[in-house]
DNA sequence: GTAAATGTCTTAGCTACTAAGGGAACGTGG
DNA sequence: CCACGTTCCCTTAGTAGCTAAGACATTTAC
């Protein structure tokens, strides 16, 4: 389906369709979590910890990352320790310091569960010539940096609120 | 910036680019009900609302959209009631019904917090052609389908998990 | 007219979060 | 070396929102 012309669309109409995505991602994360016996919140860092890779995250990174308490990040790491996801690790630099280190089995435990909706978004992708994949990145990209943009403006501005 | 041309991407830089995406609007979702005083839940629910325009959600269609129990769904309708978001109204043909109606002036509310975002993204989406928000629009179309029908085969198989 | 089904609300209990503080480890300045 | 403040993770107490199960009113079917 290479270059099959497609009906111009609109700022509002993207902008929709894109909510709409947003919303589905939100509930496949939230039955896919449910399925693995973790939280929406435990799954989100288990991804951080693996984006990180090799120069593993300490648990302080967790918590700012997912904007949670240290507090709530103990509970976390423990979730996931005992089900088996990730390791508690002494920092050999920094006592204080809790490392994170993914767990390998863990990964492909988890792969297996989203490879159904990830064979599928892959070939979806693979009806989109290099050129409208880059159109579509790009905006990814873009979108996310404002994103961002705006978060920190707002913690900027007002941490709290004034409604 | 028209027609800019781009380095052609891959199907896995996209789909990293789709995560990241998604939380970060995630984790905004999560600030603007904060500030709004609500859950991201009830703002969920409020969109929903919102969507179905004129002819009003029950409660229990609100608890089906939301993938909640109905007992969830009166707390987040106390909630919205309460805060002046939305009006509980009795169903003319079916008394036991509940339907859900939206306060005029809370929608500007909400997109007065909003705003500052909504019009990031419009801006962004004007820099891009019809014939590229139309790949892109498509594309956001075709992914909320694949992750519907992902979804609707994970509930019809095992509606609870066996790991 | 009775029985089953439907739609919302109630109740009890659970889980994950925050806020506040504690104790160990770091690092600086005398 | 050694107090001092800081940083890091964990603990504790309290709260909020969810589920599950059932009550109650209403509708539908026979």
């Amino acid at each position: 389906m290479h270059g099959t012309p497609r009906p111009p669309a609109t700022p509002a109409e993207a902008l929709s369709a894109m909510d709409h995505l947003i919303a589905a991602h939100l509930i496949g994360q939230q039955e896919l979590a449910r399925r693995l016996g973790l939280t929406v919140t435990d799954l989100t860092c288990f991804a951080f910890v693996l984006e990180a890779g090799d120069d593993l995250l300490t648990a302080g990174d967790l918590a700012a990352r997912a904007h949670v308490t240290t507090g709530a990040v103990t509970g976390i790491l423990n979730r996931l320790e005992r089900a088996g996801y990730v390791t508690r690790r002494p920092d050999p630099a920094d006592r204080r310091r809790v490392r994170v280190a993914a767990v390998p089995a863990a990964v492909s435990r988890v792969e297996a569960v989203y490879a159904g909706h990830y064979k599928r978004l892959t070939a979806l992708f693979a009806d989109y010539s290099a050129e409208e994949l880059a159109i579509i990145t790009d905006w990814f990209t873009r979108a996310t940096g404002l994103a961002h943009e705006y978060l920190e403006k707002l913690n900027r501005n007002d941490p709290d609120e004034e409604c």
